[in-house]
DNA sequence: TCGTTTTACTGAGGTTACCTCATCATGAGG
DNA sequence: CCTCATGATGAGGTAACCTCAGTAAAACGA
């Protein structure tokens, strides 16, 4: 069916799994990985700046502030003027953001978290192991592209978004 | 500053990266990765109807069809109506999009393909074995989820990309 | 042979998750 | 005080998908 397929086709093939796995572990919750990510690393720093928010999800601060924009109807984040400097924005969890935070880190626990429970130790530890490797492979080379990566990063090069009729 | 980090957070960092560097090495082309993936897709099958081109790309028919656009005005795939079955449509590379395909591949294994070149043999044959694994795993229980699968296929996933900027 | 169902593609319109550029406050420095 | 830098946001855009509704052709049943 899919013949020779290089390593960078399985991993991508893998790499899809993964996404559906999280997606499908939120939809309960109905926040998309997006917005989740985004809470997760509230629930890690605390309150922030929008610049700031948008700089650890790595994205432009404009999609912070759309992001922001949706956790803030959904209840969950909240923004605040910065006494520091009244341009800024500070953005924190609510109450019912740090109990969703909470409870998909429990769910996700628990289900041990998605598919690479189905890996022996070995196995996992090889892959933790590679895959640390190719991080540090980039690195290396990063001076110049440092720029680029933000760009790069902007359409989605393999993946396949949502649409669809997903759960709910 | 960037925490436990899962496998899950390791992998996709890695598939950032790999997101970034297909991209770039596309770029002296003209062509995106997703009509790329099209191509290389085209040049493994040969000519194939639009429908078994989207089966293989794992995408909607309908998005085959958006992508096989481009590659036309491209000039780089053309449409001829299926003698077997003229409701169908099959889908083939002309001599540019051949060329193209070509092109890039050299360029590619010219650069190292990818970055996967930075481990040595037995890293390479690890990663492919646990790769494989992890989409067998899946396949396993997929049985319910065939469908969802397709929807699934969400966008981006979870926790903050530790570490590595995500390489270009 | 004709009507019904199925199948293959495409038009129309939607979503997600990003982006850039222009604008509007606010703050900092001369 | 005036100018410049900076933080967030309005406006508008893109890529890559999706679903839903046709439309045309083929397959099937009576």
């Amino acid at each position: 069916m899919d013949e020779p397929e290089t390593l960078g086709d399985a991993f991508w093939a893998v790499a899809r799994m993964l996404r559906g796995r999280n997606k499908d572990a939120l939809a309960p919750w109905d926040v998309t990985p997006s917005q989740f990510r985004a809470l997760a690393t509230l629930a890690r720093h605390g309150a922030v700046r929008l610049s700031v928010l948008a700089e650890h999800l790595r994205i432009a601060p404009r999609s912070a502030t759309e992001v922001v924009d949706e956790l803030e109807t959904r209840g969950l984040a909240s923004r605040a003027t910065d006494p520091a400097d009244r341009r800024a924005t500070l953005v924190g969890l609510t109450e019912k953001g740090t109990e969703l935070v909470r409870e998909v880190h429990a769910a996700r626990r628990a289900e041990s978290e998605t598919l690479f429970a189905g890996l022996d130790e070995q196995d996992r530890a090889d892959l933790a192991r590679i895959l640390g490797r190719l991080r540090d492979t980039d690195t290396r080379d990063r001076d110049t592209r440092d720029r680029d990566a933000r760009d790069a990063r902007g359409r989605d090069a393999e993946g396949a978004p949502a649409g669809g009729r997903s759960g709910a």
